[in-house]
DNA sequence: ATCACGATCTTT
DNA sequence: AAGATCGTGATG
């Protein structure tokens, strides 16, 4: 993966990284995951960004340079994993909301259960951290570092005609950017759902 | 008090 | 199918 691909707005960034390989390697084996669905958050401009209030100890990866995993706790039980984007100093990244396990399916049900459908192993931003095995000592990784316990690798390209754009999920503020991007008809991309505190806002 | 979640309930 | 509820803990 190109530093230069990743060195761009979250918006531009968000509809390539679909397809491409989030790896991540620990004791118990290794999980490679194909993104198949992101959301782009910028920074001081996007009131749903972490970042939109400033830096603070949380978001401050998401202020450094591209290609690093900002990666927090949500709702007190889940990860969360960004790709941090854009220019070094100003903050973006690009969330990583579901996938496509291409590797250690095994392990990766091990870890959400076995009775879980394969296309939904790693479809949610929770259920993609949790198969992939990201925690919060990932948090801050460069992920172009080859041999890393956790990277980032381009996968195979996806036809530009299945690239879908809408609104993001979950956010109760600008929830009708369309800032995000998914395969369409992608069994693994997580349903759409309406923020139940979504309020109407401007915006693109 | 809020929250970029997810599972499981309840009510149509 | 859609809406409500709750678990869980970091955050400012």
């Amino acid at each position: 993966m190109n530093v230069d691909l990743l060195s761009r707005p979250a918006e531009e960034v968000a509809p390539e990284l679909l397809g491409s390989v989030l790896a991540c390697k620990s004791s118990k084996g290794t999980v490679s995951i194909a993104i198949t669905e992101t959301e782009a958050y910028s920074g001081t401009a996007d009131p749903a960004s972490h970042a939109y209030r400033g830096r603070t100890p949380r978001n401050a990866v998401m202020f450094g340079p591209a290609g690093h995993l900002y990666v927090y706790r949500s709702h007190g039980l889940h990860w969360c994993a960004n790709v941090v984007t854009g220019t070094d100093g100003i903050a973006s990244a690009v969330l990583v909301r579901a996938g496509r396990v291409i590797e250690g399916e095994d392990l990766a049900r091990r870890r959400r259960g076995e009775k879980v459908e394969s296309p939904r192993l790693a479809r949610g931003p929770g259920n993609f951290c949790q198969a992939l095995g990201i925690t919060a000592e990932h948090n801050g990784a460069d992920l172009l570092l080859t041999g890393a316990s956790v990277s980032l690798s381009e996968g195979e390209s996806v036809p530009a005609a299945l690239i879908q754009a809408g609104p993001r999920v979950g956010v109760s503020k600008a929830h009708d950017w369309q800032h995000r991007f998914y395969l369409a008809g992608d069994p693994t991309v997580s349903a759409y759902r309406l923020s139940p505190r979504a309020k109407p806002s401007a915006g693109a």
